[in-house]
DNA sequence: CCGGCGGGTTGATCCGGATCAAGGCGGGCG
DNA sequence: CGCCCGCCTTGATCCGGATCAACCCGCCGG
């Protein structure tokens, strides 16, 4: 299940994405790329970075990359593929905290507590880039550089963790939802109006907590209004400006 | 409005809390103990400590610290009194994020965007340690225990962040919230089952993403099955466990 | 002294979205 | 092939909490 990976990169065994030639594409837009670039790419420090970071995977459909209470050693940024995290009460009952697409950063939130207060699931076939946090530390201490990649990262999750409080209307959090997936995904170099819904109807509502059936009646009634197109999981943003107006009242700005 | 305050901290300035001799216990429970501790006590880099940290206050009710669009320079920790931290719409319409106690933090989510992304309002009297951001980092990059610190406050505050995501009803929100202000203050040495409510019946309902009336007739009915005893703003928890088992849903663990 | 006002409580009514129910579609497997 | 199962959609009904409304209280200013 969890595979483990032997931690060089330089053979970079059977693995078709971590190795598919886009390699420095991919670190142009992962959230750690000015992190990398200060600890490795200009000084010779990049042997250290070698031993901090770790290629890991696949992990497919369903399986975690870590679960609630593992003991915290290191964050992962996502290469390839999707994440949800999600908490699980004692009745069972699961709450989605987020969706983590290519270049973007999970794991943070188990620094405090010093373990995983949450699981990490793989919607899609993913691959990782696995940071140990004690050898990340370190680095930090001596290249303020990382330390405050590390400080900015932190926070700009605070920041788009109260995105979702507030009490508004299905309709205003199902465009605010798009949009902001738009957004990450255009921040990352992909388009920012067609794009693959990774997540089932039922995560999305729980994550916007939404009945599932709400979900898919809002969704019907964006695509009547032809804001979106929409078939199964492939998404078009016919009238993003509609949509971004609509949601509004929770989007940065 | 906002009281500018010589930076030294030896002749003290007119400020009847921040010098009421109880300095030592009160950085015993700040959320910074371990920071100034690490920084300052024993080493002789206690004249920097000096320069990073500098006593502001009194805020008054109502007054703000900080505004949302603030250039950010600053943390700050709670020294006495209590702040709510909220975002306003372009509509006008207030969003509460939370409420800070002595001993915690604020303007964490300002690092990210480089200007503070909500306002920070005072609802008592209040007293801050204001912390040059620039020169905590520079510490930080010197002393492992004080980015060590950071690193944690940053991350526990996500966890918190989480805590009112999911759908629960008003009755275990309401539960949920006061345990985890009986558990807040207990953490700094003040009373866990009797305290102040500093902040209107309408700010706890904007919190929790309920009706101010809906806020008052569950205070009412735990009232009347005596699990609390509340008078204006003064309360008692007398039933915590049974108010525990209310909010489980949404307490850690 | 009075009047206004913000905050709090309580009752009556309404509505958005949850829940219940039924059925469609597609993919994996015996 | 045919069945089952997970996911999705759509319709009908129900309910928790929002909203509207009335009133109380304490405080402040004139």
């Amino acid at each position: 299940m969890d595979s483990k990976h032997p931690a060089g990169r330089l053979p970079e065994p059977p693995n078709p994405i971590a190795d598919d030639g886009d390699e420095t594409h991919f670190c142009g837009t992962c959230a750690f790329s000015s992190a990398c670039i200060a600890a490795g790419y200009n000084k010779p420090e990049l042997a250290q970075l070698q031993c901090l970071v770790e290629h890991v995977g696949p992990f497919r459909a369903g399986e975690h990359i870590f679960r609630t209470g593992d003991p915290f050693r290191a964050i992962f940024a996502v290469r390839s593929g999707t994440v949800k995290t999600r908490m699980v009460d004692k009745e069972g009952r699961e709450q989605v905290l987020g969706f983590y697409l290519p270049g973007e950063v999970i794991g943070l939130n188990a620094i405090y507590p010093e373990h995983f207060p949450c699981d990490a699931v793989a919607l899609d076939t993913s691959f990782f880039c696995r940071f140990s946090f004690p050898a990340m530390s370190a680095l930090a201490s001596r290249i303020p550089a990382v330390q405050k990649h590390l400080f900015r990262l932190l926070s700009k999750e605070l920041g788009s963790a109260s995105l979702l409080a507030g009490d508004h209307s299905a309709d205003e959090r199902m465009a605010a939802f798009l949009m902001d997936l738009a957004g990450r995904y255009a921040a990352r170099g992909f388009s920012a109006t067609r794009f693959h819904l990774s997540m089932s109807r039922g995560d999305i509502a729980n994550y916007l907590r939404l009945a599932a059936e709400t979900v898919s009646r809002v969704l019907s009634r964006f695509r009547s209004q032809n804001l979106i197109r929409i078939e199964g999981r492939e998404l078009e943003l016919l009238n993003p400006d509609a949509l971004r107006q609509l949601g509004q009242a929770l989007l940065p700005d």
